[in-house]
DNA sequence: TTAATTAAACGTAATATTACGATAAATTAT
DNA sequence: ATAATTTATCGTAATATTACGTTTAATTAA
């Protein structure tokens, strides 16, 4: 196996999954607060200032690029990353959501 | 490879994708849902719930447990799990902080 | 044109994840 | 004691992920 059962799954669930996989992994949360922190970010700066190969930033930034949460435009040589504002918003409100489910309740079973 | 580099990143960085890979599951979002709505939740009634094997939950309800999300007790026969509320909160404060560091920028630079 | 720079894509090795059948361990019911 | 119930654990196959060296493609500088 090895291959997650999407088809039992509601959209929202799938959709949030996939989210917060994106995000899931250190460098790609150095990635998406180095982003932000500098508002011109390029793929050289990030090899610089993480200790990962220029392959593997490329290859975080594509799977940041494939979730929607990053979009890239090509400023000469190099390339401008920075948020996607709709799917970061779209996170915010699912991830708000489902984290708001549980509230600290007194009548908890364990 | 196929292992993270872990020690290049930063305490809170690793943390937060500890938290985010191990809700990173549709069928571990279920799970929590199904945690959170039924406040007396068995290993039992989530494998009549959900579509999967008995010996898949366990694991995904392990991988809930192992990253201090979820805490079993066990009841007679059967195990009650709940929501852990010190590693909610944690979730609760540390996405939160991760994802308001982005606010909308009118200066976005692509 | 040629060289330099930058990032994506390719190929690949090591490891992790997902799923499940089968078995084991623990508790309750008979 | 024995059987039934419930969940964890083991073993394992299929697939995914992580990381990196190398190569390719595209753009700018000489």
């Amino acid at each position: 196996m090895g291959l997650t059962k999407t088809e039992i799954f509601s959209d929202e669930q799938n959709k949030l999954a996939v989210l917060l996989k994106a995000l899931a992994h250190p460098a790609r949360i150095a990635i998406i607060q180095e982003i932000i922190k500098s508002n011109t970010c390029i793929c050289g700066n990030l090899v610089d200032e993480l200790g990962l190969a220029q392959a593997t930033i490329s290859q975080h930034l594509k799977e940041l690029k494939t979730a929607g949460l990053i979009q890239g435009t090509i400023e000469g040589v190099s390339v401008c990353y920075c948020i996607n504002p709709e799917t970061w918003k779209a996170l915010e409100d699912t991830i708000g959501q489902f984290i708001s489910l549980y509230k600290d309740s007194p009548n908890n079973c364990c």
